[in-house]
DNA sequence: CCAATTCATATCCATCTGGTTATGAATCAA
DNA sequence: TTGATTCATAACCAGATGGATATGAATTGG
């Protein structure tokens, strides 16, 4: 579990920042007013969660005049989904352990 | 976005908890006691995060005597790789329809 | 140039979170 | 039965977190 993967599954864990992302990758590209304007909440508030989701490479944002425009990264959900192979992985070969001894047993 | 997918979400992004889940996934049932003595971390805090993880349908618990066995339930993981599916999802197909859109500006 | 717009940052605050110690309930061993 | 073991729960505390408001910087339009 490394560092970079922990901020990942911290990123996520808030329900407002999965929206944001989610609306990104919906909708594609946007500026922080139109996200802002979905949000219920403030826009300083969803600055604080853009600049986080960009801290975890889930999302990233290009300047356009006085506006900022923000697109999904869904690449970054890669090390989720690898994590969470591995575990059903180590379940199942230890399940596949499992039914060897059995076999064995059974001989 | 449902309530128990916030759940799980919630629920694994604390990595002591992830680290007890790993564990449970890796070397199968475990006390109490075992997962205690891994931890770095006091006896009731283990207790108290196998409750969460418990809740949120990622691990189980039985009671043997005055152990308690816990075993995990890595299935719980499938809304996770579910979400993350579609968000890959929602983003192909928008880039899909910007691919027929450019196809059909060739024309 | 000046006013308005758009966003980020600073500051502050209530609440949540993860840890601790203390304690109690249940089970086992002697 | 009594004492030890195993775990869960309660009470408490420091620090993190997500929200708001205030403000400033940069850009745009008149």
């Amino acid at each position: 579990m490394t560092d970079a993967d922990d901020l990942l599954f911290r990123t996520l864990a808030d329900p407002t920042r999965r929206g944001l992302f989610e609306r990104l990758c919906r909708e594609g590209d946007q500026t922080v007013g139109a996200l802002t304007a979905h949000a219920g909440i403030s826009q300083p508030a969803v600055s604080k969660h853009l600049a986080l989701l960009k801290q975890a490479g889930l999302v990233a944002g290009r300047s356009q005049g006085r506006q900022t425009r923000y697109s999904a990264r869904p690449e970054a959900l890669a090390p989720l989904s690898d994590w969470a192979g591995r575990m059903t992985g180590f379940w199942e070969s230890r399940f596949d352990d499992l039914e060897t001894l059995l076999d064995r047993m059974d001989q």
